[in-house]
RNA sequence: GGCCCCGUAGCUCAACGGAUAGAGCAACAACCUUCUAAGUUGUAGGUUACUGGUUCGAGCCCAGUCGGGGUCACCA
């Protein structure tokens, strides 16, 4: 069935038929043929020479010639350097065509019964989004476009960390200074105009505390409590936390209204669904010009209390112990981790008990046997722990869990902070990108024939391309330098770049219907270039890169190659004419390929969350 | 200090243990009366942080060193 392994067991057959080596074929090493070299699929032949007793340019000379009559795929083949390369006759690559115009749904697999669950974007609802949360939104919905693409049941949740000290600064500080005003009365998108009285309040902290500083109490703590040779302001930095909680107004009055908020306070309650309300609004903008949407959501305020019955189970099963203060712990020293609490001695949660109900109260919910949490690479350690934890626990789903761990989005100057107001705001950037693409529609596109509404639509795609494209090509793994100064390329290996592969496809379409150029002398026509044979190989690639961006759970794969095979056509499309071709065949074949090209293209930037615009 | 992630061209990124380490940006030089120049081609740019090891072969695997970041909370 598949090319590469056909040769890996002839390959196989061939080292036990001429040297009565057994050899397993899937040990076989074939690669593509790097362009330089004659030939489409390359043999590494080093492994072999032990057993043959010849150079390695002799058995590869053996091996080719067997491979040559016994695999009827095989046109001809050449040896350098004990690399053997074959080369695959044309009419495969034209099967190959037709199955990827006839197939629409071509690199994605069918069904397979399983269910999946990705947790991603997961806000706080103290403050609007910003390009952190955009680099998880962005490879959470990736992520789940590849599971569903290969066959996966995708559950798309988030989390919404809907209370907390953090909502309680935002509310306490409208209370006090808001002076009843509203996002309409201020005209401010409600999200910001939540996160702006978070801003306001640690203002207001920072100010308290400055004054608290210069006061006799202040220094009095500073004198008796200070390290040697330690600088006020170093200590002050240090002492802040402290500070707020034992000695702050602002932070006194914060813990009351928490209080009051777990008490069930209707006014507190009522305060806190207005401003949530607000920011929710805000956040469902945000989502939908990133084009993205949850299947099911999930609130803290419902689930902060959950995982307590799981640690009477834990220290039922002996795989938690209490200490004599009455605190819970587990021991994973063993894998290398430490002691961690999973319940106060006062019976309340921290954060891993929280986890530990989510994740079960989430298999009860839709019986997913994997979920995939998308979280920063600053929580690595959490997850080890929450996962291990689960397994000692014996919970039925604990082998299908994986933390899709990606780094921050960083400035130039450093992590991005909020109280510094030094945040890449998530709407300020998409309303930057757009207007960057408008812009180039305006000098560059076929402005004067597309309507001003369509213009938009396209800008809006293009820039949006520009920006997912920049953050997805990553390997999440690493880390992200954005340059605000220099916003995000439109040009080279970038989004549009892609983009605008596709629209020179389309636009061939467009002329093959209205002229209704026949397309069935596609299959005879013969000698390919060596431009259509390299498309047509990243064609049969697709299938296999998906299935290995949605093994290693790695989205990048996928842009690094919808861009190879954009770029191998915009190389095409210079060195070659499609309508102009030199024969009928030659133009109908080339018009299929196109087709074939495009369909793969909208594909592979569909499963990283990019739209394909028709012009631009 | 323990553990984890990262280190590749000036910058941003690629490279199932395979051939001469590739792209883009920035710089310079070409190509639009010819399917949309958000395109194509060329020039220049490298001791893959360092030292050893494993092997036919190492940017990739192993050990160590040096840099950058994270984490080791009864915060979430």
């Amino acid at each position: 069935m598949n090319i590469v392994s056909i040769f890996q067991h002839a390959v196989a057959q061939a080292v036990e038929a001429l040297y009565g080596e057994p050899t397993e074929p899937g040990k076989v090493q074939v690669n593509t043929t790097p362009a330089d070299f004659t030939g489409d699929y390359s043999v590494v032949i080093f492994p072999f020479v032990k057993a043959a007793k010849k150079s390695p340019d002799a058995a590869a000379q053996e091996i080719g010639a067997f491979l040559q009559e016994k695999v009827p795929a095989i046109k001809g083949f050449n040896v350098v350097k004990g690399f053997l390369n074959l080369e695959i006759v044309d009419s495969f690559w034209q099967d190959l065509l037709k199955t990827v115009v006839t197939d629409a749904d071509y690199g994605r697999q069918p069904h397979n019964g399983e269910r999946v669950l990705v947790e991603f974007a997961s806000p706080n609802t103290n403050k609007p989004l910003h390009l952190g949360h955009v680099r998880n939104i962005l490879l959470g919905w990736s992520c789940a476009q590849i599971l569903e693409a290969v066959g996966y049941d995708v559950v798309k949740v988030q989390i919404i960390n809907d209370r907390g000290v953090a909502i309680c600064k935002s509310m306490l500080s409208w209370k006090m200074f808001g002076e009843g005003q509203t996002p309409a009365s201020t005209g401010t998108k409600s999200d910001h105009f939540v996160g702006d009285y978070y801003v306001l309040f640690e203002q207001k902290v920072k100010a308290e505390y400055e004054i608290w500083q210069g006061s006799p109490e202040g220094f009095a703590l500073f004198e008796s409590k200070h390290k040697p040779g330690q600088s006020e302001k170093d200590f002050f930095k240090e002492y802040k936390n402290k500070w707020f909680n034992d000695y702050s107004l602002l932070g006194a009055a914060v813990r009351e209204m928490l209080l009051k908020w777990e008490n069930h306070d209707p006014e507190t309650l009522e305060l806190w669904r207005k401003m949530n309300n607000w920011v929710y609004a805000g956040f469902e903008k945000t989502y939908a010009d990133l084009g993205v949407d949850f299947d099911k959501l999930y609130y803290e305020s419902d689930t902060y209390l959950l995982g307590k019955n799981i640690v009477d189970e834990g220290l039922q099963k002996e795989v938690f112990f209490k200490k004599e203060d009455g605190s819970v712990w587990i021991d994973l020293t063993d894998a290398g981790f430490d002691q961690k609490i999973v319940l106060r001695a006062d019976g309340t949660s921290v954060y891993v008990t929280q986890d530990l109900g989510t994740s079960r109260m989430r298999y009860e919910d839709f019986g997913a046997k994997r979920m995939v949490y998308v979280v920063a690479n600053e929580q690595d350690y959490h997850f080890n722990v929450l996962f291990e934890t689960l397994k000692r626990l014996g919970e039925p789903y604990a082998d299908g869990l994986y933390h899709l761990s990606y780094g921050l989005v960083e400035l130039p100057s450093g992590r991005m902070k909020t109280r510094e107001g030094t945040v890449v705001d998530a709407d300020d950037l998409v309303a930057e990108v757009t207007r960057l693409a408008a812009e180039g529609i305006r000098t560059r596109g076929e402005e004067g024939d597309i309507p001003a509404a369509e213009q938009a639509v396209t800008a809006h795609k293009v820039g949006m391309a520009a920006l997912k494209y920049f953050i997805i090509k990553v390997h999440p793994h690493k880390k992200i330098i954005f340059n605000p100064e220099e916003s995000v390329d439109m040009q080279g290996q970038t989004g549009p770049y892609i983009q605008y592969s596709y629209v020179r496809i389309h636009g061939l379409m467009q002329r093959v219907s209205k002229e209704q150029v026949d397309l069935s002398l596609a299959a005879s026509y013969q000698d390919l270039q060596p431009q259509e044979r390299e498309l047509l190989r990243n064609l049969y690639d697709y299938p296999a890169i998906v299935q290995s961006a949605a093994d290693n759970y790695d989205p990048s794969l996928i842009a690094n190659y919808c861009y190879g095979l954009a770029k191998n056509y915009h190389r095409f499309w210079h060195d070659l004419k499609v309508f102009g071709a030199e024969t009928a065949e030659a133009k109908s074949f080339r018009l299929q390929l196109s087709q074939a090209v495009g369909q793969v293209l909208r594909s592979g930037m569909t499963l990283v969350g990019i739209d394909m615009p028709e012009r631009m």
